[in-house]
DNA sequence: CGTTTTGTTGACAACGTTCAACTCCTGTGG
DNA sequence: CCACAGGAGTTGAACGTTGTCAACAAAACG
């Protein structure tokens, strides 16, 4: 048994991912055995791209970015990770490696679940094979639908298109679209560059369809309107 | 039994392709209890976008493209298909239905598997799930290395990077793209314009890199000058 | 409180799209 | 077999959107 057991806040956490929902006290306690929790500092390389694939994580804490780099200096995000979430299932399966790599953007803390071991443990339980399944495909959806807002939207569109699906509609009676992100991370997500989102923001306030508060809280003030600015629909993830 | 059996045509393709590889005489023949043959002229439309998933496909001899539209008037390419090649099998598991449309660009003869069926069958042949992970795994890279492509590369890369993925090495002591689509078919999966599209290839043609027949084959001259006008790489699928 | 990092705004340039003309192919009917 | 029509491919010019560079403002941090 080469790992600590879990602690009780970790059982929890593994039981409201979407992987592990229904598992019961005693195979959440075998899937612990080859779970390693990890503590972070913001920065942290996680692993990356075309390396062979070790392990895949739950975020428990924090927030991760998954990036892709082209030449020596180009980045761009493919996705941000927030607490509950799982990432890098996929990259166990094609035999090629992680297919982005990773970064904690704050001080994370994360389980990571060794490749190997999963999926001998996998073999063991068939109902988690469609689990899986249906997480990769949910996934794929959503590349399909950046690949939409990539190659079909516009600045302003991709940026309503972003707020319109991150905003916590129960949140407040007013809706506030909490971005915990800087400008350039939130940028290269959209595939714009810092200044481009600035202007757009710039934009969409004079027209008092948003406010910013210390610019990382962004109010929408009138969701129909901007609903109109992305056209008939977004076909985005 | 409610459809015909399979033809030894039929068979030999299904186990041409990556999913039922290894499948024997028999597995095979349980298989075509619930896959239909369909043979379709040019342009007929096989699903679309968030239609609910009924079928996936194996397609045997012609030409299909999947795609997104925006709006009323564009469309996006996002893969073409290749006969020996399925498609839509992720669809199954998300719930979502389709994430794209398909449309048949030539006249094309295909093998329409029954979804609830094969998910059924799937519970009984626990190998078969690992095929699926990988093979939607390995669409996963591909869907992110056209997200890189898209937002990283510019339009003569993207051509360039297009050419090197989809050369026949072996064809010919010559090095022979061929491309049997439209200009404005590879347009839109390289998210340019037709116009762009052949400027590029003039540009390439001018500088000695490449060389065009009738329109449709494109000979690399240079694959060495070629490589290096992406950069160190390209990342892409 | 000063220093450093992040965000914002403006001027300008670049790349790609759009529109329009034109050429080249392909296939069809005379 | 040629002529012609229609579509596909190619090229040029003008335009627009977004990226880049540079200055500045505002926060964050020690």
């Amino acid at each position: 048994m080469p790992y600590p057991p879990l602690t009780a806040g970790q059982v929890q956490a593994l039981q409201r991912s979407a992987l592990f929902a229904d598992f019961n006290q005693e195979e959440v306690q075998r899937l612990g055995r080859f779970c390693h929790h990890e503590m972070v500092p913001a920065h942290t390389v996680l692993f990356i791209q075309r390396e062979a694939c070790s392990h895949f994580y739950l975020l428990l804490e924090g927030f991760v970015e998954l990036f892709l780099q082209h030449g020596e200096q180009q980045k761009k995000t493919v996705e941000f990770i927030e607490p509950g979430q799982t990432f890098a299932e996929a990259a166990m399966f094609s035999g090629q490696g992680y297919p982005v790599s990773a970064m904690a953007l704050r001080e994370s803390e994360l389980l990571a679940i060794n490749s190997m071991k999963f999926t001998q443990f996998l073999k063991q339980h068939p109902p988690l094979n469609w689990r899986l399944l249906s997480n990769m495909s949910r996934r794929l959806h959503q590349l399909v639908g950046q690949i939409a807002a990539l190659s079909v939207l516009n600045a302003e569109q991709k940026v309503i298109a972003y707020l319109l699906e991150h905003h916590n509609e129960e949140e407040m009676e007013e809706s506030v679209s909490h971005l915990p992100y800087r400008r350039a991370e939130l940028a290269s997500r959209l595939d714009l560059s810092t200044e481009t989102l600035c202007r757009v923001l710039s934009q969409l306030k004079k027209q008092q369809l948003i406010e910013t508060r210390q610019s990382s809280q962004i109010k929408l003030l009138d969701i129909k309107q901007l609903r109109e600015r992305l056209y008939g629909s977004t076909a985005s993830s």
